[in-house]
DNA sequence: ACAAAAGTGTTGTAACTACACCCATGT
DNA sequence: ACATGGGTGTAGTTACAACACTTTTGT
């Protein structure tokens, strides 16, 4: 293809002013008792010291989403996390340096996938009740992504993601309670979980049980897809 | 704010290669047995003559929604629609002219808000089953689209918006089986569609009937605001 | 009068809610 | 032994699916 910019030695020239491209990824995780975002503090102007979602800008050669996990294992070392498109968000005067553009997405991930990063890295889980108060837009994207990480959740099995690969029915109601804020009768729970067919049963022992052990299940990520498929799917929260 | 180009005799000129960005909008329709989208012929290359969903440039003064708004509104004369955004389509050879990337809308329209349109205009509305090969990545965000709006058809009162401000309720019953592809029995989808309490009656007159006429009602909008706050919304099809 | 579409009511079934007791483990 | 949390079963209620007849209107 021939490119469409015209070389100078002041840079890139178009015809038309552009936008710059930005790609942010709003990651939660969970602790077993309430949802956490992970930040990063901003070495640079604008808003230095600032906490902000990782991102950065996109590449030539890259799609947005490509982008996305790149600059998410560059500065988080994560790699390939469960993520969605959020959405874009394009307010003119949204970034100080110009006119950026960036789409947010949104990632799930085992906060166990994260510890041990390097110490250096000025990444840090933060408690949704003590997210500080973030830089650019950041505020109002981390708003649209809870609201809609609360819908995806009532019809999609993505609770499991945000937990470690064998967990407890009961942690798995501990987690939808605290993102969704409404309380589940613990029996009901249970009986409408393990009625979706979508759990495997395994050995019991839940290290991390402070009393009785709970019995530990994987999620059947096959069966949801046949299910799924074949429409047999009863999956609501 | 400073600009973040420097203007030279090619062009406006950066630092970095940028992508240009367009909003682009698929536009749903409804006549009653089908559902229709709205297309325009390219009138230059790339993809001259071949079929296409409005939309262009984003300027740098807008933001990517108020671009869909007035490209939708110059090259269709709609004002004003139901609209989303669907999503942003970033491959890097999507477009022949260079790196392009386009945030795709889609949008529902009463089909008698855009007849009487200027005939030159080079717009119409195809029904789904006879949607000709589009332009650039056209299709794949056409699959995109219709699968949102069955999703969201689902658990938003979003048939409203393809119907005439009146409608009776075997109309909007033939719009859920279109869409949706599934039948419903006429006395049940009647009964619930009834007891979400969203809908007004109005004086019996379905002027389009060919039998009976049906009664027609028309969508309570400020009800549904008001129960979907509170939490008294049953609404699922 | 007949055909086509609209309106209505009941009954069986399946899913959801509410609720109480026993068991395992750590202190 | 006691406190904490995990596991299970039942009964009442509610929503949903299935189904047939009557009414209106155009031909």
């Amino acid at each position: 293809m021939t490119p469409d910019y015209i070389k100078t030695p002041e840079g890139y020239a178009y015809k038309y002013p552009r936008a710059a491209m930005t790609a942010d990824a709003v990651i939660f995780g969970f602790d077993g008792y309430e949802l956490q975002v992970l930040l990063i503090q901003r070495g640079i102007e604008p808003y230095k010291g600032r906490w902000a979602f990782p991102g950065g800008f996109m590449r030539m050669d890259e799609t947005i989403e490509e982008c996305a996990v790149r600059e998410l294992h560059e500065e988080t070392g994560l790699l390939s996390p469960y993520m969605q498109q959020l959405g874009i968000f394009s307010d003119v005067d949204r970034d100080p340096r110009g006119r950026i553009v960036t789409t947010a997405f949104y990632a799930l991930v085992k906060m166990e996938s994260v510890v041990g990063q390097d110490d250096a890295m000025d990444a840090r889980w933060f408690p949704l009740s003590a997210v500080p108060a973030l830089a650019f837009d950041h505020d109002h994207i981390l708003r649209v992504a809870l609201k809609r990480l609360r819908e995806d959740l009532h019809f999609r099995p993505i609770g499991f993601e945000l937990l470690p690969q064998k967990f407890s029915i009961p942690q798995l109601q501990r987690l939808y309670e605290a993102l969704l804020e409404i309380h589940f009768d613990r029996r009901n729970f249970q009986k409408k979980m393990l009625a979706t067919g979508i759990l495997i049963e395994l050995g019991e022992k839940d290290p991390t049980a402070r009393h009785r052990a709970g019995t530990l299940y994987s999620f059947n990520k096959e069966q949801y897809d046949k299910m799924k498929h074949d429409g047999t799917l009863r999956l609501e929260f």
